[in-house]
DNA sequence: TGCGAGATAATAGCATGCTATATAATGTCG
DNA sequence: CGACATTATATAGCATGCTATTATCTCGCA
């Protein structure tokens, strides 16, 4: 029996997850956007000042993935990391004015990307297919 | 409204893919293949001897992607890469009987990861979560 | 108090993925 | 036949993501 990938979640997902990041990047980089960027965005427009050790808890990754994302988002001018006033091993990462500017913008480039993948689906599939994808993540972290 | 990630299928569909990439790795590894390079090694299990253009368009992978792989692949002893015989600008990919023998032990590996991603939901669910994944990777491309 | 464990961040090294180019071979058409 | 477009692959440059390691700093507890 052969393996068919289009039985296989961790391939669609793959797939899936890909197709999302080039449609994203496609809408956000015109913005001066890059998708991690705007995933570590979403959090500090929802709770400025946060540290790297915060945002890696939040999001899920690495923290030397965070801290090259931050890296690069300071050399963009999108955050200014300035030193923790309680904790000296610590940076705070301030949103720029530039950077809390592309909120609106940057938010309903990504809503109309979603918007673009599911609109095949019905409302009630579009929920089920999250809360399937929740349950998933959930269960394997 | 903010943007809630737990809402975006976009951010679940990142961090599902990353889960998978991590697990799959962590059972693949020992065997000596990465996840990019197994996605590859299927097809070419399936049919030996596939071009460069043959798995871009098989796998939905850019170009430049799949020739990294592919050297990579070859640097690990994995796949032969000889001229095609009846066009000087290609190259057929060869399984080295290293490779051929993974086919078992890495696909099992597979199968096991997703069976530990998907042992949450019920086999109805499973089968739903998969079509509307294909349904929506259809819809992006 | 002071030492060792734990926490915070940076860095090195690598795999995947992308876009943009470059090179060479093939194919098409006037 | 020969110019031009097309196709196949390679390479450069960059963003994301991971593991492993290191340097600092903080904290709890003997």
């Amino acid at each position: 029996m052969a393996f068919d990938k289009s039985q296989s979640a961790g391939y669609l997902a793959n797939h899936l997850a890909r197709l999302f990041a080039q449609g994203l990047h496609g809408r956000i980089g015109p913005l001066g956007l890059a998708p991690a960027q705007f995933m570590t965005m979403l959090e500090l427009w929802a709770e400025d000042g946060l540290t790297q050790a915060d945002l890696v808890a939040r999001l899920d990754v690495e923290q030397a993935t965070m801290a090259n994302t931050l890296s690069r988002m300071e050399r963009d001018g999108l955050v200014r990391r300035l030193p923790h006033p309680e904790d000296k091993r610590a940076r705070q990462n301030w949103l720029t004015s530039k950077g809390a500017d592309l909120q609106a913008p940057a938010t309903a480039a990504a809503q109309a990307q979603n918007e673009r993948a599911l609109r095949g689906l019905t409302a009630a599939e579009q929920q089920v297919l999250l809360a399937l994808m929740r349950r998933v993540i959930a269960a394997m972290k």
